[in-house]
DNA sequence: TAAAGCATGTAAGAGGTTACATGATTGG
DNA sequence: CCAATCATGTAACCTCTTACATGCTTTA
């Protein structure tokens, strides 16, 4: 996750590491603390996919840069399938975020991908519902239910959002505003 | 979270680990594996929150129990301001699972904290929108807007969400059926 | 009887957090 | 000039994951 986001925001331009600390909360994610920053900098320098500059003026910040190798590893992390992180769902808002830097024609089967897991989430929330509903009313446990029921509508919410993301991918593949398609001569 | 979860589960009844993955798994937060659910439960045994009773028949099965140390401590985490997690939505939902073990009293002013702090994140994701906007639009990147105006979807959703469980709370906080409101003689 | 599932556990390694330590620069 | 903020980093600790190891029970 970390790795993946600083790498995506170094392509966007470099940055020393107080100020990713800063893009990352930005991104809306996560607020990443220093003491897992650093390391992460560190690491991924003697991997050779970053490279640090310290800057000439007076503040000692370390500029960061991504390197050809890093932006092959980012890549690689954007295109991987990924069952590895048990959060698919921060981890794929995550890489939709750097989806701009992806190859246009990698984004529709990874979108497509994520509906498919929704829907399985969805129908795991069902059966989890259908299964609590009798014993949890019995008890009258409402909390529980209520708790399931929540993660029912969030799943159709995010699929509805998935189905829009789809849609505008179908009809605007290179970014440009939908309804201007493109013509065929 | 792994602690709240078991102790909870156990508040439900006697299991044994390989039962807990599973109830785990189906209150529909995370899929934990043994190689962290066996030693979690270890740390809470050696701290007495729990207490192991090797089942007597051929299976090996070490059935556990909450201990009255564990019940407090249990009280305790559910009780508690908890602004240790940064992960609020997850840890808040996992304890309103637990919420029929919360004394009736503190059941509201944790919803109405709960509350404020998802308008507090809808209000972070209301600024990320306005700054990155411009800038997001002159590069044409879609998807980094996508990623913000889903989370900020998603903060409205659980608003409504949490507004509904609150107005249960409120016409029902014993858990009577809506509308049965408490009469004054 | 062999395979699949039940059941518990350990070891190595990765990565995260908080707390601590240090020092420069900027603004009131 | 003093406080706040910028800026980088380390150390101790904790927990999670994967992979491995073991052995029992049920079912085909």
């Amino acid at each position: 996750m970390l790795e993946l986001a600083v790498l995506g925001l170094l392509r966007d331009g470099a940055h020393h590491g107080y100020e990713l600390k800063r893009l990352l909360a930005d991104l809306g994610f996560w607020s990443v603390s220093f003491g897992s920053l650093y390391p992460a900098l560190r690491r991924l320098e003697r991997r050779d996919l970053i490279e640090a500059q310290v800057s000439s003026d007076k503040r000692r910040r370390k500029v960061y840069r991504i390197t050809d190798e890093g932006d092959d590893y980012f890549q690689d992390l954007m295109r991987s399938d990924d069952t590895s992180t048990a959060d698919d769902d921060r981890s794929f808002r995550l890489r939709l975020a750097f989806f701009e830097y992806l190859d246009p024609d990698r984004r529709l089967p990874i979108l497509e991908r994520r509906r498919h897991q929704i829907i399985e989430e969805r129908d795991r929330m069902k059966r989890r519902l259908g299964r609590n509903r009798e014993r949890a009313k019995a008890r009258g446990d409402r909390y529980r239910l209520a708790v399931l029921e929540h993660g029912l509508r969030r799943a159709e919410a995010d699929l509805a959002w998935i189905d829009e993301l789809i849609m505008a991918e179908r009809t605007a593949p290179d970014g440009f505003s939908p309804g201007v398609a493109p013509e065929m001569p």
